[in-house]
RNA sequence: GGCCCUAUCGUCUAGCCUGGCCUAGGACACCGCCCUCUCAAGGCGGAGACACGGGUUCAAAUCCCGUUAGGGCUACCA
């Protein structure tokens, strides 16, 4: 039987790669198990809470290739998925835990709880909250709660709270660790470890998967289940992700966000395989999987319990093994924005050869990339080179007198058309080679430095039939063939 | 301060539950070699860790306690 699983964001922010794992394994773990995965959005704090942050994190899941199957947009059996859109419903708990003795009206405000707080710190002890209003009766709790502006608390018991979570075993805490919690703000609203139980309970969650930052939370929601007579799901609290130095993870040690990732040239699944490898690792010993491979291989209950840190260098890796296992078409396709970005205009899907020639130009020229964003640096370098560059980079082509003649010569076979194919291009070499006396590198090296102006790059013998079909085709803007290049290079042709 | 969680190479981790098979395995990064017109990629090899201290045991990375360190929570944030 499947699991039924939630992830639920707070549209406060951008989604953060923390919130990006969690939500990865809760639909993993939907998926793998059969069950199913609900959105739901925690807008309890309508100060801090946006739609356009919703709708930000909806893009970034969907990007991620996490699907839900309940949300706020597509609607589902348990809805509304908007806490904004619950709150008669946590009213009407709020109500019930009243009338059952287990909440009770409080007129402290959050300030003076706080400095309550300050002063028991001070001594020295640990500090536990109980309102005056704890032990009236019902009826009374109603009459005081008609005055206006009472938050409400819940009335904690004194007993042990002890719960399991899968990856670290039975833990939590010793009676008079928990002071009366508020429920219900001043304003009617429910806080969080209120709304999250009844949500949790009324759409059936049966197994929550959240950050290591709500462990010491659970207790509460326990003896909130507890005193609803309700069943508590089973928990699973991931541990949290660092930044190198070993704190919380921030935005001055780089991109933290999903958004920023993507725009960086990140692959999703490429992420999906990072995140997942967090406390992971698969059974055997390839670590480069996409969604369909983790899904079957991937095992929450054997996620390490202790916290780690986000290499950059290794996501960077794992990228440039997705950007390899792409076809030509689903690369140009992926860089595509990048290439605009870059100020080069594709053209349309309809125009098949023009299309491949840039998928065939994307591989040769991505070889080793590891961020599409460089991938389309390359590319767009190598399609139109600046000719102010490339002539500067030539000098040392055209003070050799041998170098001369060796670019000479392939300028002549160029514009014989004879560069065309890999194996006319070999024929080619070899003339040069005889002609010129030139070979190995003294060979290579030239020739590449005059039609790149860079000494590195993809194999010649597949970039220069690359750029002499490119050169025959109506692309925009057009890409110069090996005759024209080595001119600029040589300064025989200036604009 | 109090409470909770955690602790294997620089990083992500396997091994820990069910002590001997661990001379501690893999991946990223690093170094070297090979391949090669170049840079990558790829192949091969190298260096690199059981936080510390006590126990328990014939035997501990593995079990127990403590210390230290890191992280989290301590809100009418989530």
């Amino acid at each position: 039987m499947g699991q039924r699983l939630r992830f639920a964001p707070s549209p406060t922010g951008l989604l953060h790669v923390g919130n990006a794992r969690t939500a990865l394994v809760n639909w993993l773990v939907a998926r793998h198990t059969g069950g199913s995965l609900v959105l739901r959005i925690e807008d309890t704090d309508v100060e801090r809470s946006d739609e356009e942050n919703e709708r930000a994190i909806l893009a970034d899941l969907a990007w991620l290739g996490i699907e839900w199957d309940e949300g706020p947009d597509i609607g589902g059996p348990y809805g509304p998925y908007r806490q904004s859109e619950r709150l008669d419903r946590y009213t009407e708990v709020a109500d019930r835990l009243v009338a059952s003795g287990w909440a009770y009206p409080c007129f402290q405000t959050a300030e003076q709880v706080e400095s309550l707080r300050q002063q028991a710190r001070q001594g020295g002890g640990s500090f536990r909250f109980r309102g005056e209003h704890r032990d009236v009766s019902a009826d009374e709790a109603r009459a005081l709660i008609e005055q206006g502006g009472a938050a409400l608390r819940f009335k904690v018991p004194d007993t042990d709270v002890r719960f399991v979570d899968d990856l670290r075993g039975e833990t939590g805490l010793v009676a008079g660790e928990i002071g009366d919690f508020v429920v219900t703000r001043a304003d009617g609203s429910p806080t969080y470890n209120f709304a999250v139980v009844i949500d949790d309970h009324d759409m059936r969650i049966d197994r929550v998967v959240r950050g290591e930052d709500h462990l010491p939370n659970t207790p509460r929601q326990i003896l909130l289940y507890e005193a609803l007579e309700w069943q508590p799901p089973a928990f699973t609290h991931l541990p949290l992700i660092l930044s190198p130095d070993r704190s919380r993870l921030s935005k001055r040690q780089g991109a933290t966000s999903v958004a920023e990732i993507r725009e960086g040239g990140v692959l999703p699944e490429a992420l999906c395989n990072f995140l997942a490898l967090l406390g992971w690792s698969p059974p055997d010993e390839n670590e480069v999987l996409r969604p369909a491979e983790l899904e079957a291989v991937y095992d929450v209950s054997k996620i390490s319990a202790a916290n780690s840190v986000f290499d950059l260098t290794k996501l960077e890796w794992l990228n440039g093994q997705h950007m390899a296992l792409l076809s030509p078409g689903d690369l140009l396709d992926r860089v595509t924005p990048f290439l605009v970005e870059a100020g080069i205009e594709l053209p349309g899907p309809g125009l098949g050869r023009e299309r491949e020639w840039f998928a065939a130009a994307a591989v040769l020229a991505g070889g080793g990339a590891r961020r599409l964003t460089e991938l389309a640096a390359r590319l767009r370098e190598l399609i139109c080179p600046s000719w102010g560059g490339l002539f500067e980079a030539n000098a040392e082509v055209r003070d050799d007198e041998e170098a001369r003649a060796v670019v000479g010569a392939f300028a002549e076979s160029s514009r014989a058309g004879e560069l065309d194919n890999e194996e006319a291009y070999l024929d080619a070499v070899s003339r040069v080679r005889e002609a010129t006396g030139a070979a190995g590198r003294r060979l290579f090296h030239p020739l590449r430095l005059a039609i790149s102006g860079r000494d590195s790059g993809p194999e010649l013998k597949q970039l220069i039939p690359l750029l002499e079909v490119g050169a025959r085709l109506a692309l925009e803007p057009a890409v110069p063939g090996v005759a024209e290049r080595i001119d600029r290079a040589l300064g025989l042709r200036r604009s």
